[in-house]
DNA sequence: TTGGAATGTCAACAAGGCTGACGTATGCTG
DNA sequence: CAGCATACGTCAGCCTTGTTGACATTCCAA
């Protein structure tokens, strides 16, 4: 597996783009990515008492006002406990709403208010720049193909997260 | 900046892949594939006493042997403090070597022993695995367009990192 | 009415970031 | 040679964010 000759043509077929080194590659470039990704939210939190995990959760409970708690736990894939953490503060400082439900009472639906959807906006504006900037220079059929591989990146819970946030909140 | 009209067609050029809604997209596949991205390694680590900072380094050690400690600093982007609680452990557990420079004597090279190769194998055989299935499901194109945008989103010292990594150890 | 689901909370802990301070060895430069 | 800079290691302490385990509460549903 790790012998280098994972990419011989076969079958006709020319799968250069699958030797080690060109997988080694896309690891990298992930890495490498990712912290540019995470960058410029975090220089914001970073003069704030927050982090990225207050990033996540305000980032998606404004895109799917009302969701419950549960359904915030199993996108960001933390435990309840850890989650708990986060949002109580986001509430003790008022930029979450925390509202009963109606139809069952024992969930917890979740709003940003005013000053969290303000924070949110900081936040997401910064990272669409960078994004928005990367798309630019990649063009429409790089961010097609860098999307297609994300997709198929992901573990089969989140890929149905993602496809269905995308697809129709 | 976040009032959905940064995608207008202007110029005569159609800019619809950079609406919000699909930067939005974008951020979270990058957050989803991220988790994969990391999930096996983790999954292996998690049976040990290591942890994703173990296997950055060992990572980083295997693909430029006799690195000196500040160029993996560099690279890591954590400061020494962190990154020296990483190698000592890897260091007395007989993982990772550390030479004395010849030519400067201040400096250490690192180097990873059999049994440290054996391990980074093992870490990136699995996540190889999940890049592989990922590239074949998406195409040589689409491949192609991921590390266009993921380049483009590093900050230029990243960049500078992974294309020195990519173009010529 | 009872079991289970959803939520919240407390405690304890670990990984892995960070800063600040200090020490040592080595290299370079005036 | 003296002095400053560099590379590295280490100690101490702090923060965020993840974990497990235990337990209480509330409420729906069989």
């Amino acid at each position: 597996m790790s012998d280098g000759r994972s990419a011989q043509v076969y079958g006709g077929e020319s799968l250069l783009f699958l030797t080690d080194e060109q997988l080694r590659q896309g690891i990298e470039a992930m890495f490498f990515a990712y912290r540019g990704f995470t960058a410029d939210p975090d220089r914001i939190l970073g003069e704030m008492a927050y982090g990225r995990a207050h990033h996540r959760a305000v980032h998606f409970i404004n895109r799917a006002p009302g969701t419950t708690v549960n359904n915030l736990l199993a996108i960001l894939g933390v435990t309840k406990q850890s989650l708990n953490r986060v949002l109580r503060t986001l509430i003790a400082d008022g930029l979450v709403e925390s509202r009963v439900g109606t139809s069952d009472k024992r969930e917890r639906h979740l709003f940003l208010t005013d000053p969290g959807r303000a924070l949110e906006g900081q936040l997401s504006d910064a990272q669409r720049a960078r994004m928005r900037a990367a798309f630019r220079e990649a063009g429409p059929e790089a961010v097609a193909g860098f999307k297609q591989v994300l997709e198929a990146m992901m573990d089969s819970d989140m890929r149905r997260a993602y496809t269905k946030l995308r697809d129709g909140a």
